[in-house]
DNA sequence: AGCTATCCGGACTAAATTAGTCTAATAGGT
DNA sequence: ACCTATTAGACTAATTTAGTCCGGATAGCT
């Protein structure tokens, strides 16, 4: 299965929240209880997301995290970049980590690199603006699968 | 991360193998054994396209695997569908899984049913056909990234 | 009929990844 | 000082994925 994994969940989770709050600064605790989401696995996805400079943290009392970036300027590959590195679409498509023995002339390594742009160029068009809908939105959207 | 499983990729894999041989059944041992794959999993996997109709199997001596379907018909969402299901990009959208106690009004679900959507229009518009390159090929499409 | 090569499908085990916890430290505001 | 909040890394638990095993069925060949 193609899956996306909790870490980018939550991170998108979380900036949508933090969207909402305009300028203030909201603390991993609020976000975590308002989401539902484990305190202290929040705490380390903001502290990943921080580090590629979506938001700035504040410290102290009434401190937390806050949105530096508009939504239409955050997109899925840099946050999934952020959260799990560079996007490989298959095991075989990481440096160092080709242990199949057929190598070079491999019939995967070809396919998958494809496969990976294709990807990566959809997760770069898709900025968290895009995602910003309502359930209702959502339920018109994709309301043909 | 988001990636693809390795009964996606082997049954890529095995497809294209199928592709070069024209109309001869290819053994699971053969194909196994030529592209690097466990037999038995493969074995599986097989299994599973088959019952989708991407291919048909040839009992006895000389027998294995036949192509019924041209690349241009075989869609990564088929054969996603056919190994591992409908596609779900996040555990959420799963019915019955929703253990979430947002439910109904969650902010995550929205966002990823959008993003469902797209995967699953990406990987619809994606034949085997699409992924039939060389590895020369591919490097040229992949040069940019 | 009997032999062999192959597919079939489920139950099982092993390996790897992901999710989540714990702990101790640092920073800043009041 | 004290309180709240971020930071960072090591650790454990849970889940998922990958891979094995085995008894059985099917078809062709001699
Ligand atoms: S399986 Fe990736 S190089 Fe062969
Ligand atoms: S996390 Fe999926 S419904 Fe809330």
């Amino acid at each position: 299965m193609i899956r996306v994994n909790k870490k980018i969940e939550y991170g998108v989770l979380a900036l949508l929240y933090l969207a909402d709050k305009e300028d203030k600064a909201a603390s991993v605790r609020e976000m975590a209880s308002n989401c539902g989401v484990p305190e202290t696995l929040l705490s380390k996805i903001m502290q990943s997301i921080k580090n590629v400079g979506y938001v700035s943290a504040v410290y102290g009392n009434q401190g937390g995290y806050k949105l530096t970036k508009e939504l239409s300027e955050i997109t899925l590959l840099g946050l999934t970049e952020a959260l799990d590195g560079p996007i490989q679409v298959a095991e075989c498509l990481e440096e160092g980590t080709r242990t199949c023995p057929a190598k070079a002339s491999c019939r995967i390594v070809a396919p998958m690199n494809v496969l990976n742009q294709k990807i990566v160029e959809l997760f770069h068009a898709t900025s968290l603006d895009t995602l910003y809908v309502t359930t209702e939105e959502a339920s018109e959207k994709v309301a043909v699968s």
